[in-house]
DNA sequence: CGCTTCAGATGACATTGTCAACTGGGTAGG
DNA sequence: CCTACCCAGTTGACAATGTCATCTGAAGCG
């Protein structure tokens, strides 16, 4: 038997898996709520015993998504079959294969919700404490912080740039994975210069 | 005498300076074709004689701004009194500035417009074209475009994470000042290590 | 068995993007 | 100067959408 709690909890994540596929079908734009309830096999008006604005359901769909990578990174980190400097590259693989493979996505969770400024920052400490942590294992803990910051932003640049088409290997002459990969040479060898002015 | 040209120029550019208003007050969801109308001073069919629809009017924003950065950009390669360095770290702080100032601007102007993707990049290009020129003064042309790479999407990274609250000074021990002004210091080391694997 | 609670359904409304039809003053051709 | 065209701008209309108030029915509880 199914309580109603139980019944309410399906309904909640069947109207977030309906709007996640909007979302990557066509960006939030294409994310109504009529559409959402319809797939989800409820009525328009369903979503809202869930989830108080079309806001807050796109904002749950980020944050389920920074829980993934979080949970991922996390796995990650536990793997003992790998290296410091694999760690980090794969982390960083799995961001630039979510903003390639699901855009609208990936930006959602780079976006700050008007109604809820912070929630989505929240969502992705998790993420960004595991990525700090690998980090810290290949630089020290006293650089880590610094360093996290610079690979994690500039990898946000990267995936950011490449989804908005302004990142071109003719322009560049460098794809994705050769700039990230150059930052994490760079971060990982042992000859690195000090942080500069620190 | 004002002709019939000129009051259609002057209604587009009113409409854009009324569109760019409501965009930096509340994003693209903020900007109603009929309040751009009204506080052009015109009705809310008109702005259909000068942009095909809404997206189109937004990215016309977009890319006007990028043609203002542009020409800062130009200028800022054109003055005898700066070095190259100072000129590199001057055109990054200009972004800065606008992605702080202008959030939602911002954004727009590193969006994919669905109707027409690939014009903001083409926007783009005048500005990035002159980063280049000013990067390739810095370290030589033969590593100009993949350093050029390397510092604007690292810069993007940067801003855009700041601008969607997921940067702080707490979480990373960095300011985006710090974090750019690293990336410059090491790309304007005149001992900086070889591109890895070129 | 009756009462409460709450997920869900439905009707209604304001806002908005968009288009078709219309208007009026500039503009070109005679 | 006259006339016919052009086109920026207006207005009416419509469908889609977010959101709320109200209603319904079944699950849970005494």
């Amino acid at each position: 038997m199914i309580s109603r709690a139980e019944s309410a909890a399906a309904t909640r994540r069947t109207l977030l898996g309906a709007a996640a596929e909007l979302l990557d079908a066509g960006g939030t734009e294409a994310v109504t709520l009529r559409e959402v309830g319809a797939r989800a096999g409820v009525s328009r008006g369903a979503p809202y015993r869930h989830f108080a604005d079309k806001e807050s359901l796109l904002t749950a769909i980020g944050v389920e998504a920074w829980r993934e990578v979080g949970a991922g990174t996390a796995a990650l980190r536990a793997d003992a079959g790998l290296s410091p400097a694999d760690r980090l590259r794969r982390g960083l693989a799995e961001l630039i294969a979510i903003g390639r493979a699901r855009p609208h996505l990936y930006r959602l969770m780079f976006s700050n919700p008007a109604g809820d400024p912070g929630a989505m920052a929240r969502a992705a400490q998790h993420s960004q404490d595991e990525f700090l942590a690998i980090v810290a294992a290949l630089v020290g803990d006293k650089d880590a912080r610094r360093y996290g910051g610079l690979l994690m932003t500039s990898v946000h640049g990267v995936i950011g740039m490449e989804v908005s088409g302004q990142l071109t290997v003719e322009k560049w002459q460098a794809t994705a994975e050769e700039l990230v990969g150059a930052l994490v040479a760079l971060v990982a060898d042992p000859n690195r210069p000090a942080w500069p002015g620190a």
